[in-house]
DNA sequence: AACCAGGAAACCT
DNA sequence: AGGTTTCCTGGTT
């Protein structure tokens, strides 16, 4: 009876799968030992766990340990890529890891079985397909990661965006268009909204919150601000660019990415009509063209 | 100092 | 060949 099929979800991991996730995830990415830091704790502790308490156990790879935990929490999920389902962040670890993500799930529950090398999603171990109970990779799983398409940058950042709980100090909607905000925020940003419009300010073009000396001063400036939000939606603000490029970095497997390059890649968005700056340009806001 | 713009070439898949 | 990544020069905030 096969007992080792991977969790799905690293909320279902054991204090040993956990422990064994660590040890991988070092091991790829050179980090310092976390040693006895994560002891004891479960997947389910482990994903109730901000950034800031992954680095106060971990000072030096605490951040790459979270950011890679959101790996596996967003992307091994049925049906958990909510924006880009053909290209959702999990599989991507594939890519990163030199391993499918099938692989990467069934070295955490077998480790101690080193021949067992992938050699394709198909066939890879531990996919037995009748098998136990709810603990099988997703179909749409595997065929996404066959796909194996590069994840373009603007992806990306839509993913981030897409999840303001996890990186919204890094990166969030200035203006998302009507209609397909994120799930936390309506209330919040009419609140915002009306408060925005108290003032005559433009919150299509400024956001809708905390702006700061950001707030428009183009009232004037803008069209009357006539309804016309199709030049003032779609706007996202980079709020740490270190912090993006990190991720970015991780995510493309290029230690060495920062802001300057990540934000070379967005200006090649401009000729080809991905992302621009917005009508009045600000540091570290930009507008996607076409948002969804 | 950090960000922005864009040319040029290397790199990767 | 397309999509970056890397490096660079020069300008702006």
């Amino acid at each position: 009876m096969s007992t080792s099929l991977a969790p799905t979800y690293p909320v279902d991991w054991s204090p040993g799968n956990v422990q064994k996730w660590l040890l991988w995830t070092e091991h790829q990415y050179r980090l310092p030992p976390v040693g006895k830091a994560f002891q004891e704790l479960a997947g389910k502790e482990l994903c109730a766990m901000s950034e800031e308490q992954f680095r106060q156990r971990s000072p030096l790879g605490g951040d790459v340990l979270h950011a890679h935990l959101d790996i596996w929490k967003s992307g091994f999920g049925p049906g958990g890529f909510p924006l880009l389902k053909q290209q959702p962040l999990g599989p991507r670890l594939e890519s990163t890891l030199n391993l499918s993500p099938i692989a990467a799930a069934s070295w955490i529950l077998t480790h101690s079985q080193p021949g067992s090398r992938p050699q394709s999603f198909g066939t890879a171990p531990g996919r037995s397909k009748g098998s136990t109970s709810e603990e099988s990779w997703p179909d749409s799983e595997v065929d996404s990661s066959c796909s194996g398409q590069p994840i373009h940058l603007w992806q990306f950042l839509k993913e981030l965006l897409l999840k303001p709980h996890s990186y919204g100090r890094f990166i969030r909607w200035l203006n998302k268009e009507k209609g397909e905000r994120g799930a936390q925020g309506a209330g919040q940003e009419q609140r915002a909204r009306r408060k925005a419009q108290s003032r005559e300010t433009c919150h299509r073009c400024c956001g809708s919150r905390d702006l700061g000396r950001l707030r428009c001063k183009m009232d004037w400036i803008h069209p009357s601000n006539k309804p016309s939000a199709s030049n003032c939606s779609g706007i996202f603000k980079i709020e740490d660019s270190a912090q993006v490029a990190r991720l970015w970095g991780i995510r493309k497997n290029r230690p060495a990415m920062n802001y300057d390059k990540l934000s070379r890649s967005i200006r090649q968005y401009y000729k080809k009509g991905i992302i621009r700056k917005p009508d009045i340009s600000q540091r570290l806001v930009y507008q996607f063209v076409h948002p969804i």
